[in-house]
This record gives structure tokens, sequence and C-alpha cells, in this order.
RNA sequence: GUGGGUGUAGCUCAAGUGGUUAGAGUGUCGGGUUGUGGCCCCGAAGGUUGAGGGUUCGAGUCCCUUCACUCACCCCA
């Protein structure tokens, strides 16, 4: 038989690792606690309009990385290649600014683009995101990024960068473009391909640009923070001064231009040089317009998404406490012993206990050798020899030592068992 | 979509310029006295050398095609 193989850059995350995952995942969720910010589960399908209104017609995503397909009702469908889309959808959809003027809210999961898969990229990936509706102050920009660095810092990841921008808004925006436009007019020669198709498309695309031509031109080109109405310069100078109230260290990167069009004054990128070309591990910004370009009410939102794969691979990776080791492994010799084993096996899981049992007929041997395999605090030995007597052999697997117990009931065995168990962690401690 | 690199056992890798039966470590299974793990020793299983075609007396090795993986560009998490 010809085996199938999973698609091409969709993972398996196998056991061993997910642990490492959900780690991940549950520290997250005890710092969005902590910050009032709560669980929004979203569909994995929207209405492809959804994405090609909130991402932006013209953007790379929107243009050539979907996985649309029409369904049999004749619709065009999207498999998500954001969330933040969706959650302004939902947002808008149950009216919860009627609710609450300020909404917090974070959902995990998986996202899709169809990119050539490379390091740190895949065509399925998973994004924890982050969203603050209805409040325009700086002091959110300052609190969501704090979230974010606080929640990186408490996984154990070092070697970070922050990195910050302001985009403008609608009002200054148009004359640094046109500006822009205006200077890369007549500096054809010392540009790249794309960058002369950018320079059309997307004239702010040129800025971070890695090709030492283009960045030479840039180097000369008018600065997007020079061009910040008043308003959006106080904003700007009011996130930084609330950030080094925690002595967030950051960097302003005027070239910094995120890739998706909703973006409006704040822009931030936390990066990691490790992580090779992607070096992103999350990525946000404020995006004012968003939501009423959703046909919501005409309200601000400020957000950011922490790429999951790149995560797991900046978090150190020493502690392997993650797994949980089984308790007790029984070790059974004979039929008859092995339907007690069987019984009693899970029994002690009923009870809380995790027990193993050897299912197959095995030499003690291979029996023990799996036991401690399995890293089993205990071995419960179970031959015809100690039925008859109605008890059985208990050896400590790290002690070696070894005592007999009786059988008469398995209550009394469970509770033998856990005693044992707890007993050897206060040891440990 | 474009370019580079790599495909040999479950995993990590060997096999001078083409040459007999494709090896090792690790893992799996078994054994080293009757029913006792780790360390050590012995043994076994496990491969259509990614696939297809070509050159040759002879191809894991050379050529072509294709697929997969991987890194990079574009872009992004």
């Amino acid at each position: 038989m010809e085996t199938i193989a999973s698609v091409r850059g969709f993972k398996d995350i196998l056991p061993g690792e997910v642990e490492k995952w959900r780690y991940a995942e549950e520290k997250a969720r005890e710092i969005f606690s902590s910050f009032g910010v709560r669980e929004i589960q979203i569909p994995i399908l929207e209405k492809t309009e959804l994405f090609q209104r909130g991402i932006g017609e013209n953007t790379d995503i929107v243009e050539k990385e979907m996985y649309t397909f029409t369904d049999r009702g004749n619709e065009s469908l999207t498999l998500r290649p954001e969330a933040t889309a969706s959650v302004i959808r939902a947002y808008v959809q149950h009216s919860l600014h009627a609710r609450d003027p300020v909404s917090k809210l974070f959902t995990i999961g998986p996202m899709f683009r169809r990119e050539r898969p490379q390091k740190g990229r895949y065509r399925q990936f998973h994004q924890i995101n982050v969203e603050f509706i209805g409040v325009g102050s700086p002091f959110m920009d300052a609190e969501i990024i704090l979230l974010l660095m606080v929640l990186l810092g408490n996984l154990g990841i070092e070697g970070l960068q922050l990195e910050l921008n302001s985009l403008g808004c609608p009002e200054c925006r148009p004359a640094f473009r046109q500006a822009v436009t205006h200077f890369l007019k007549d500096r054809t020669e010392g540009l790249c391909e794309d960058c002369l198709r950018r320079r059309d498309t997307n004239p702010l695309r040129v800025f971070d640009c890695k090709v030492e031509g283009c960045r030479q031109v840039i180097a000369h080109a008018p600065q997007l923070l020079d061009f910040l109405c008043t308003d959006c310069k106080t904003h700007f100078e009011n996130v930084q001064a609330y950030l080094k109230v925690f002595d967030l260290p950051f960097e302003i990167k005027p070239r910094m231009v995120r890739g998706l069009d909703y973006y409006t004054r704040t822009a931030f990128e936390v990066t990691a040089s490790s992580l090779g070309a992607q070096s992103a591990v999350a990525g946000g910004g404020r995006y004012d317009r968003l939501i009423a370009e959703l046909g919501g009410p005409d309200i601000p939102g400020i957000g950011f998404a922490i790429g999951m794969e790149r995560l797991i691979s900046l978090m150190p990776a020493a502690n392997e406490s993650f797994v949980q080791n089984p308790d007790i492994f029984i070790a059974a010799l004979g039929d008859v012993p092995r339907l007690w084993a069987f019984a009693l096996c899970n029994y002690l899981r009923m009870a809380g206990i995790r027990a193993e049992m050897g299912y197959d007929e095995k030499s003690l041997k291979s029996q023990m050798k799996r036991s401690d395999k399995l890293m089993c605090s205990f071995t419960l030995i179970l031959g015809d020899r100690e039925l008859q007597e109605n008890k059985a052999e208990l050896k400590d697997m790290k002690k070696g030592t070894q005592e007999t117990i009786k059988l008469d009931n398995f209550d009394d065995i469970a509770e033998a068992i856990i005693r044992k168990v707890s007993g050897r962690n206060e040891e440990i401690v």
C-alpha cells in the first residue's frame, strides 16, 4: 500500500511537542486573565468578501495567498488567513460595542496562507490573537504592548527586540504618500524590479525592501514620522512615554511598514534574530478605521498576533517536566493475573492514579523494561504465585526496594499507592 | 511564483574517481539460568537507496524527468 503524507506546509504536532504548546497556551490564558482579556472563538471559514474588505484588496494575502473555494451553494468561502477580520466581524455582528464600550478579546487557532513554506513559515500556522476594541487612547497601545512583552517574558524567551513605528492616519498619510511617490518618481535607476512595481501599487512598501540599492535610495527619502499630524504625533509620543513607565526597551523603526492595509498610527513588531529570515514572533498595530470599514460603528481598535510555531521554537527546551509519567505499571504473568491487572489498572485510573499495564503475554523482564522506559514510579508484579496468596509485589523503581501488599480491596491499594506517590513527591521537594 | 541545497533502515548518518551480498549508531523485539528495569554483552527483524526513465557488462554513485523535504527571495506570524 502506498502511504499518504500530509499536505505541503501542514504539520503534525506530535506527543512530546504538544505539551510545549499547551504550556504556552496556558501561560497565555493566565496572563490574559490578569489583563482582563476574554476568549472569543471564531470560525475557520468565512465569506471571502470579509477578507477582501478587511485586509485589503491589493495586499499579497488577498491577491495570491488565500485558500478560496466555492462551496456547493455557489458561495465563495475562504480559510481564514488571519484572525482580526473575523474577530471584528463577530464583534460587529453581535453588537458587542453595545454591551461594553471596551472589549478586550483573544483567540487562539490555525490560520491558512498558501505561501512557499520555509523556516518559520507554514501554510497552516497558529496564532494567538489579541484585540482591544473601543478605546483610542495611547494607554491602550502601551497596555497591549506591555501584555505582549510580559507574556513573552513569562515564557522565558530572551533576546527579543521591540520595534515601533507610527503609520499616521487618513489625515496625514496621504501627504506622506504623495511625498514618497514624488520622491521615487525620478529615481528609477537604483530601485529593484519589485520596488518599481511597488512604486505604483503601494509606495510605502518600498521602505522595508532589503535590496541594498533600494535601501540607499530610501535613506534619503522623506520620513513618515515627519509628516505625522499633531494628533498622531502626540499619540505616538504618549505611547512611548507610557512604555517607559515599565522600562520596556524599544526601538523606533521609521522604515517599518506593515503589510495589511488596515493599520493606522501605532505599528509594532517583536523580532528575534535566531528565527532566521522570518524574524518576527509577533506583530500588530492600531486599526482605527477597520471596524467602520466592516460596517460597524466608527470606533478604534488595536491588536497583535503571535506566531505560535515561532514562539514555540524560541521557548527554552530545558523543561521536560511537561510530561506526566505514570505512577505505576502493573506487570502481569499469566492469563488470570492479566485479567486482575486489567481490572486493577482501570480501577486505579478511575481513582486518579496514572496507571499502565502489560497487555500481552511477555516476560517479566520485558515488562520491567517497559515500566522503566515509561519512567513509572512503581511496578506492581502480579503472577499466579501471588494471586494464590491474594497479594502482589510492589517495587519502588527508583529505590529498587520491593514489598508485599494485599489484594483484598482495590480501595486500599489505591490509597496505599496514592500515599506512596505523594510521599515520594514530598521527598523530592 | 523564482532560485539554491538535500533525498540511503522508525530516527541520525556511512558507503575513494561506477564494481560482488548497501553498513554503523540509536530505537524496536528477543536472549545472557527458573519470575525483576537501568549499565554491560550477544542475537534478530527492519531497505524496491523518494519515484520513473536513460547511459553501461555493471548505477546508491553518472545523465534526464518528476515528486518530496529544506533554505532563501517576495511577503508575513
